[in-house]
DNA sequence: ACATTGTAGTTCAAGATTGAACAAAATCAA
DNA sequence: TTGATTTTGTTCAATCTTGAACTACAATGT
């Protein structure tokens, strides 16, 4: 398994190496450029709409998943319960979403999008699958699926290391 | 060029279909949530330093590029310069980074990491690296260098459409 | 020289985001 | 039942981030 073959730790009187010429962290790098890129392009067209980034985050799981309670939102747009509580008596007001109550459990918060929260969401999805196509056009359909696959094994390397840090 | 062979635009009159199912949304799905899950992780990381991961960022690349005006480094890091000019008062009163007149240019303000900032970066370095390599474990070198290249390309495509946008 | 234009940095107010402390409801253990 | 624990959501104060308006300086054109 763990090869480490990439990580030369600096030695105690040594001057310190820089990380930067590690591949690892080089291309790292580039994947957290990507991303910061990505963010302002998408926050950019989501403008026009009146929509912003964490609004979108929220009514597009929204869509994919109707009924969430505010927890599972939060664990899924990875973001503190606290945030919703703040953020989605806006949406609330604005008229996207609406927050039902649960027969079952009188502490929970069922979620779904209004008719027009819905349209909003969907003509959202459409800007952001546009930018998305332009952006990947840049890869062939294989490579995309080899970036997709390499990312979900990062995923669950990263899930795995935090259940060893949190016993 | 632009095969755009995975776009099913919603057709009038038919409910417009989930972007969910395309691979290329999936695909970067998985990247973004890499990205959050790695920024979790590093935040908490970083905390035993007593650093921000804002900070951080800003360190971490006047170690790699010392003597930065604060334009180049909001550019660098994807921030507003204002964002900058709240920062970096901070990171003076600790001590960690020195704002130097410029003798050319007397708007200019070089940027540098102290001694002691300089220690507490390589030290946050370190912990990153270290976090980065148990998360690369799960790809081979030769992954990890593709997974580069494709963002590096990904990076440039935005880039070109960055500029198609704003001629 | 002088006016115009552009650039570097700051300030400020508005909006996001977070963690800690909290209340209410459910669950569990006697 | 009662009492302890856990879970869900809210509030609040502190921190972050941003865009627009502003100051100060530099560069350019005439």
């Amino acid at each position: 398994m763990s090869e480490r073959s990439q990580s030369p730790a600096s030695e105690p009187g040594k001057p310190p190496e820089l990380p930067w010429t590690r591949p690892r962290f080089k291309n790292w790098l580039a994947v957290a450029r990507v991303h910061s890129l990505w963010a302002q392009r998408l926050a950019a067209a989501l403008v026009p709409l009146g929509l912003r980034m964490a609004q979108f985050d929220i009514m597009a799981n929204l869509l994919y998943e109707p009924g969430m309670t505010q927890q599972r939102l939060a664990e899924k747009i990875f973001v503190g319960r606290s945030n919703l509580s703040m953020a989605l008596p806006d949406l609330e007001a604005i008229g996207w979403v609406r927050r039902d109550a649960d027969a079952e459990d009188r502490r929970v918060r069922r979620l779904f999008l209004t008719e027009e929260g819905t349209r909003i969401t969907h003509l959202a999805l459409e800007e952001e699958c546009k930018l998305l196509d332009e952006m990947m056009d840049a890869l062939s359909e294989a490579e995309c699926n080899q970036l997709g696959d390499f990312m979900r094994r990062l995923a669950e390397q990263l899930k795995q290391g935090a259940r060893k840090a949190t016993p």
